[in-house]
DNA sequence: GGCCGATCCG
DNA sequence: CGGATCGGCC
């Protein structure tokens, strides 16, 4: 006896301020019509997120964690959440990760790691110590982890050659330095997480979700990076249909840097 | 031997920032075509002066007059500028007066009074001193005016009881204070000045140029004030065939909390 | 209520 | 570059 697969589209996106891009957000899920939708950097507390918005468009059930000025995740959902739980990795109060479990059995993980400042120095820099050490707090967590999951977000890594446009310029840059792919190697591993990103888009194709404000012509240049990722547990990985970025996003009026990340899942 | 009357349409507008108005600014030149307009309140500094969207527009001939971040006047002119002056009453540097004489031989004189602070206080609030102070040297300047003028701009005083939407109540609001309006009348008298607002809507008929940004519903509370105006020279004051106020502009996107003043010579 | 500049952040 | 916040000003 066989039942029809349950269909789940999930998009995440770094919005870079919810407030600023409400009519970014709702021409993408007009478009795109995800069942759920993880964002980064809603730069929000709770009382000031914009939930009507959603609720006019379908999207019924919020899992919202913002803090004044920086950081914020949220969970929006056409699909019911049974439950949901905020994680601070590094006890300070920084709203960067939501889960929620959805009433179909699917845990959905949605997390901001942080950036980790200018400079790639231990001494200098204790933001990027901090980014370290909140991948390895993720890790144990990770590693413990038994039930099937979907863990995404902006992970502020691009782990691969094909994931910068530059490999040796960006070797000594945040977000593509040795110690900080060797943490997100050890992430990975510790659930034997599936990269969907690499899955659908394999190396050594160029996959790019975040391009800088700075450049004249984004398109032009091209000197993007991959620092966002949607992981499968190996228990869903092959329930993964399809992966895409949302390139077209990033010419829209008054844009994210970042671009959303569409996974289809049918169960 | 007669000879055809020349035309010259004069607007007068505090923008409330320049750059931020360039749309609002643009439709209105569009939709009066005045031959030259005095604004008030541009924010800007020289530097950054949109002067490319006025040249677009057929108004070649600028004088530009701003300081960082507050007050600043301009005068742009689709007829040309035989010689420009700046004044500085208070010797301050603050940017709140520039003169124009025009080839025609009409000299304008576009000013930005002080505000004066919140309270009509002279012991507790220097602004409201300073603002006197400035009503005064103008007034010393103007008793020695000899050539035909047209004084306009932002006075931040509401000198008659239907220039206010309730004369009781702002008898002790800055703006509408004996002090403040028996100044202005001083200032009036030292030239002679005919105020054309007047002139074409005569008291007690309400005439307002200004609605705070803060009520709700600016047409509906209808909580006006008069503290635009255009005042011209004994000897020109019937050569003013038409006077107006704007008020349409106010509900246009993003409006300036002032609304411009036309006037239209035929000399 | 809304604009400006300064400062912080990515 | 372009968000957010804050204090000054109107």
């Amino acid at each position: 006896m066989s039942t029809t697969p349950k269909k789940l589209k999930i998009a995440s996106w770094n919005i870079n301020s919810v407030r600023f891009r409400l009519e970014l957000v709702e021409r993408f899920l007009r478009e795109e019509q995800p069942d759920v939708l993880c964002l980064q950097e809603t730069k929000v507390i709770n009382n000031d997120f914009p939930a009507g918005l959603f609720r006019q468009l379908g999207y019924n059930f919020h899992v919202i964690h913002g803090q004044p000025m920086h950081h914020g995740v949220a969970i929006l959902s056409k699909v019911p959440i049974r439950e949901d739980h905020a994680h601070d990795w590094q006890d300070n109060g920084e709203a960067r990760h939501v889960g929620a479990l959805l009433d179909c059995g699917i845990r959905i993980e949605n997390v901001y790691i942080p950036a980790g400042g200018e400079t790639p120095d231990l001494e200098a820099n204790p933001k990027f110590r901090q980014k370290l050490a909140f991948l390895e707090r993720m890790t144990r967590w990770s590693e413990k982890l038994r039930q099937p999951t979907v863990l995404l977000g902006d992970f502020n890594i691009a782990p691969l050659e094909c994931d910068v446009w530059n490999h040796k310029a960006l070797l000594d840059v945040v977000s593509h330095t040795p110690v900080e792919v060797d943490l997100l190697t050890a992430l990975r591993q510790s659930h034997d997480w599936i990269d969907l990103g690499r899955q659908f888009v394999p190396a050594p194709e160029k996959l790019f979700t975040w391009w800088s404000y700075r450049a004249r012509d984004w398109q032009a240049s091209d000197r993007g990076r991959r620092l966002d990722h949607v992981w499968a547990s190996p228990q869903i990985a092959s329930a993964a249909k399809s992966h895409r970025v949302h390139r077209a996003s990033r010419s829209w009026q008054k844009p994210s840097d970042h671009i959303p990340l569409i996974t289809e899942f049918a169960f």
